[in-house]
Order: structure tokens, then sequence, then C-alpha cells
DNA sequence: ATGGTTTTTACTGCGTC
DNA sequence: GACGCGGTAAAAACCAT
């Protein structure tokens, strides 16, 4: 951002110069130009900027300066003179989904009685427009496998949103589902659990991971299952799932404990220095991430008790003890 | 199933407000 | 006296074998 406006400053003075040579320019003070009146107008008469597109330029509308030239053009490559030359030459419609079972591919017959213009349909066409949503809806969902991934992906996006996990997590773990669907892992085992399964994996694989205490918490899968049917998953999908990354922790953890930003920067460096000595090792990542923002909140002073840590990350009070001595003691035997 | 490691639980003592 | 903190021992959970 600031390369740019360095890069369009250089330019606007370039162009200054050129036309004060033939006289018509009063003085600009350079030094009270700021970056907010570079955009909207004209840096020779103070006059409105308008961008052209088809010339990728942006020009002033008054003296016709050409204030910024060959910026990118991100419309379409092709020309269309009507709105139905639009249509027609448009390549692009709704995205396909892997959240919904048949990826947002299928027939929707709309729920209100209306017709194209906005009209109420008569009676006889509401009966007819009826029938048809119910036949198409038994279609869409015909076989057990749709059934099955419609449930399933209800069940990833319903623990997805009270997990406050992204759409790009839902749309792995479908991916995942899918998968596991396809290669037949599902006979033996729940849709619940392989549907929690790969939420969890797609969340971790996304460097977003959300404890296993915080999956059972929404999950209608006790843990045993669900850490069954993950690591059944895991091996016969061979995901490569690294694991869990204490730093991606903490910013949740720093934010529910309402710290300021230095602290979650400390957190970080603290754990850094951990790995380098290697006694994160065999620790839960969850207890490294919560000591980390302890003894980081401690080192600058922001009162917190120990007891909160523990309560935000679920984690006990003596893992976290025992953890921020050590992170402590790593931190000191580096910078020494 | 088992043994080793880590985490949790429960309890106690110390200092401070 | 309540609270925060530190420590300990035993139980429980976890993981690889």
């Amino acid at each position: 951002m600031t390369e740019s406006r360095i890069r369009n400053y250089g330019r606007s003075e370039e162009t200054e110069e050129a036309t004060a040579s033939d006289g018509t320019t009063e003085e600009t003070n350079e030094a009270e130009r700021t970056e907010a009146d570079r955009i909207t107008t004209c840096p020779e008469c103070d006059g409105q900027l308008i961008t052209d597109t088809e010339h990728g330029e942006t020009v002033c509308a008054d003296c016709g300066l050409v204030v910024e030239a060959d910026s990118v053009d991100r419309g379409p490559e092709w020309r269309a003179f009507d709105a139905s030359e639009r249509d027609d030459k448009s390549r692009v419609g709704a995205p396909t989904t892997n959240m919904m079972h048949d990826k947002g591919l299928s027939t929707n017959i709309g729920w209100q009685d209306r017709d194209g213009y906005g009209k109420s349909l008569s009676s006889s066409q509401r009966e007819k427009m009826q029938r048809l949503r119910t036949w198409n809806e038994r279609f869409r969902t015909r076989n057990s496998k749709e059934r099955n991934l419609k449930q399933a992906l209800g069940e990833i996006d319903r623990m997805a949103s009270a997990l406050g996990l992204p759409d790009t997590v839902r749309e792995t773990a479908s991916v995942i589902y899918r998968r596991a669907l396809s290669e037949n892992l599902l006979p033996g085992r729940s849709i619940e659990g392989v549907a929690t399964a790969s939420l969890y994996a797609a969340a971790r694989q996304a460097g977003n991971p959300r404890s296993l205490d915080e999956f059972t918490a929404v999950s209608r899968v006790d843990k045993m299952e669900h850490t069954r049917t993950y690591r059944y998953v895991v091996r016969e999908l061979g995901l490569e799932v690294q694991p869990a990354d204490p730093e991606s922790y903490v910013p949740r953890f720093v934010s529910r404990l309402d710290l300021p930003e230095e602290v979650e920067r400390a957190a970080r460096e603290l754990l850094k220095r951990a790995k380098e000595t290697g006694i994160t090792s065999g620790k839960s990542p969850v207890g490294l991430a919560a000591s980390a923002v302890y003894a980081a909140a401690l080192l600058s002073n922001r009162k917190v008790t120990q007891s909160e840590v523990s309560e935000v990350a679920d984690i006990s009070e003596v893992t976290i003890r025992n953890r921020y001595k050590e992170l402590l003691e790593a931190g000191d035997n580096l910078s020494t």
C-alpha cells in the first residue's frame, strides 16, 4: 500500500515539473499534500478525478492530467453492448460448494408463490408448484448416500458455527467427509462421529485447531468415540495432520482474557524459544499456549490469575504452573 | 494389555490485602 | 479470612508398543 503511494507521488511530481516549464502552473505545497487528497482531487488544479477503466487511467476531469496509468483492469476480457449480450457472454454462475450435499448444483424451487415478475400465483398454479417442490425434494435426496451426506453436512455446519470456524474449514471438512463416504468408511460408525472427526481434522489442517474438549462440548458424540473415529479416518484416508501448533491457540486465549496485542507477541516469542530448546515435545499444545499467555501477561505486568487462564483454556492450574516455569527458564537460557 | 509419560485432582502451606 | 500462588502425591488419562 505504502509502496504504491510513494510511486504515485513520484509520478505526479514529474508531471508537475513538466507542465511547470511552460509557465501555466502555480506553486503546489509539497509538504501539505497527504494521502487523503491524493485519491480524490487533481494535484494540478484540484479538479475531480475520474477513473477511466477502458484505458486503465485515472484522469482529472478538469485539466485532463493523467494521474495514474496502466492500472489493472479487473473486469471481464469481453465486451457487451447491452444487458442480454452481457448475460450471454458471462461465463460465471454461483460457485459450487462442497458444503451442500449436491454442491449447490441442483434445482431449488423457491418457496414464495410468486412468478418471475413477483406476482402471486393462482391457486391452481400454487398447488402445482407445491407438488413440484415435493417431488423435486424427493428426487434430490433420493438414495441413502445423499441423505447421509445431507445430514452430515448439516451437522458439520452446526458444529462449525458453534466453534466459530470459518467457511474454508467447513469446505475442507465437507471434502474429507465426502472422501470418507466414497471409501466406505461409514459402515459401523455413526454419521455424527465421522462428521465430527472430519471437522476436527479440517480445523487442524487449517491451522485453526479447536481442542478435543471444545469439540465434545458441541458434538453429539463423546470424546472416546470422537478420537477413535478421528484416528480411523486419518489413517484410512491418509490425511496429513501435523500436531497442533501451540501458537495457534494464543490469539483466542489472549482475546478472551482481554489482553493487549503486546502480550500475544510475547507469548509467541516464549513459545518459539521453547520450541528451540525442545521442551515442548510431548506436552499438550493447549497447556503450552495457556502457560505462554500467562507468562507473557506476567512479564508485561498485566494482572491475570492462573485460574482465569485455566478457565478460558480449559486446562488445570497445575499444568500452567509447571509449563510456565519451563517456558521462562527456556527463555532465560537462550537469551544469556 | 502394559508401562511410561503427562495431566488432573485434591490438599496443604505461605504471603498479602 | 479470602485469595493468589507454589508445591506434592496419588489417580486418571493418554500413547506407543
